[in-house]
DNA sequence: GATGAATGAGCCTTCATTCAT
DNA sequence: AATGAATGAAGGCTCATTCAT
């Protein structure tokens, strides 16, 4: 069997096991026997558990941002109309894409958003470069947003950066959310989230803010 | 020294390690340590790791709920009108007593959001019992809220339902991201997800809904 | 049982152990197992074992130094005549010490001039300063005997110097010899090696060379 | 590439690193690599570690029991005069053979006079049959230079086998001295030996010997 | 003839946990 | 009430060795 094959085999297993038992907690074992191989090929092809997590945070993060990508591009109409859509229907498209992508594989959002993040430095930073790319696509939406809706530019750029930042955190956290909850689909994480988050944009844009 | 002052070294001494490394990752050795006390007297008082960990998320969940109970109830006036505040105030009242508890105790934040719910089931159920606690106050809020506005109830019990989670988890995730990044204050960020959630929810409760 | 006491065993063990199997070879287990305790025992008392190996080193060489020095400064007559012996007394009282020490100390033996000086860069030069410490001690004899013998300096110090790194040299190959080979006994070692160098130094200083 | 070619390459090999790295530290993973050639194929042509070290010690012994025969059988004059050489001539050209071809290639050295002896019983024992065969003809140089002398035989058979001990011994240590030392020379390490020898073989030979 | 692929076994180290005092 | 002393069990990692090709 081709190496690259097993070395995907091992990584399956590792998301598996990581997301489910957390980094400390994995053993390299029992990721080898979930795997089908020997404990001495992981290292040979992996070299290490810090080598082998990092390798899974890359994988599983290329993968969403791929997932993410994908969805705004093709878009509902199916891949004719590329780039026209209106900065509303691309978060839209985005969010579905990601609520779908993170239900689809619980482990590794598991593995990216829960453990990476607290396992300290090697692992968080690896991280923190895929959701700053998230993070700075949410924020050029909101902008064009704003743009398309010909106002003014109420909104300071420190805040459209706060809100992206809270509308991320929104999603990151229903995304798990939506997983425990096995009756919430992508869909309707996707359809409360949009609602919940489009209108408050909305109203800020118009300049009406909540004051104590 | 008596033994519940003792036992409360020790818990305070568990929070720091275990926030700091992690649940496996944190040693009875050092956390005996940190408390100034032997190793067989955690036991003799805690029986296991498994317990202390227990009983850390037990005592910091019902700080931080007692927290936010009584920022909602001192309200802004100093405690006298109970229960006469308005839903949005109740509610900012509130968000500020949660960011500023998970403010000043970081660790404990840490052990109840990154690390109880990342260990699998004895913790992850002890913690969901208070942010269930939790979400349904915030449900509770929207609810009257939506009472106040004199509204036919438009909002479904599912939808104001997914919208509590969905501000519950936002503000999840700004504690994290208010306490690693300096330069946000407790304040700041009741502020932002304020400002991010009331035009929101105000849109919805006019019926006024976004639509692919 | 005592801390100091449970060290000493293990320390004997590890001596025979390291002595027997080399440096890399030994297991803790093995140890551990000879010592009579547990393996992490072991380790609580000598942290891993490159430090249990320089344990072993550091104990070894001072008590072979000490039992050198005790036979030159008891000397043969008793005690009673300190400090007071011609070079050659002392050289033969040193001898016999060393040659008596590494026969009861085989293993010991093997540990100091054997393992330790072929594992590399932390073990070796805790060997060296040891056996430095024994040069110069021969060193100093060779130049007194030669103030005894009221001659003018003919030695240079740089030959006194090679003559006792041949010295020593000599004495610690036969020390291995006469320990593998059982029927040299200490006494028989050290007139061997008295008589070959004594003589060849006494013809040195009268000037007299062997020249090609 | 003839079989018997990549068999010397790998005995290259294995000498370099079981001389750098000691007998169990050395990997057949980078033996092979240094040798140029995959793992099987050392398994193929030389059956297990074990076996290559044995070969390792065989070659190397036989190679410098053949460069101390060459350099004394060569004599100083050219490989003419055969036999007829004096035994402190052949002496002194064995001595340079042995400090010649031990400085030629340290890595033999350190396998056969500190690894070899050190690792138990396999391998103690090829070294010893070596090491025999020298000591038998110093034995029979200084037993030689007895007759030559036209002395009675003075010296008990016995005797002179310690001598040769003792000789070989300071011999063997003058090497790894010299070796690691790099600012002495073989002619200057035999000529040290050779002086301090020859004067007190000389002076026992005239029966004169050191007594307590 | 030669090797890429794979593994069983073992070693160093750590940690939660328990007695005897 | 409190602890010094001690251990069973497990985990990360390496290595000599072997097939199938």
């Amino acid at each position: 069997m081709p190496r690259a094959v097993r070395e995907q085999q091992m990584l399956d297993a590792a998301v598996r096991i990581f997301g489910q038992r957390g980094y400390r907690a994995a053993s390299m074992d029992e990721i080898a026997d979930v795997a089908g191989v020997s404990k001495p090929l992981v290292y040979l092809y992996l070299n290490s558990k810090e080598e082998l997590f990092t390798a899974c945070i890359r994988r599983e993060a290329a993968a969403l941002v791929a997932a993410v990508r994908a969805g705004v591009s093709g878009g509902e109409g199916g891949g004719g109309v590329r780039g026209g859509l209106p900065a509303d229907r691309q978060l839209w498209a985005g969010l579905q894409a990601f609520f779908t992508h993170t239900a689809e594989r619980p482990d590794a959002w598991v593995v990216l958003h829960n453990q990476a993040r607290t396992q300290g430095e090697p692992f968080a930073a690896e991280v923190a470069v895929m959701r700053e790319e998230i993070v700075a696509f949410v924020t050029s939406l909101i902008a064009e947003a704003a743009r398309e809706a010909h106002r003014k530019p109420e909104l300071a750029e420190r805040e459209v950066a706060g809100l992206a930042q809270a509308l991320v955190g929104a999603a990151e956290s229903l995304a798990g959310w939506a997983n425990g909850d096995a009756s919430v689909s992508a869909k309707e994480a996707a359809a409360t989230l949009m609602n919940f988050a489009w209108a408050g944009l909305g109203e800020l844009m118009e300049g009406r803010r909540w004051v104590p």
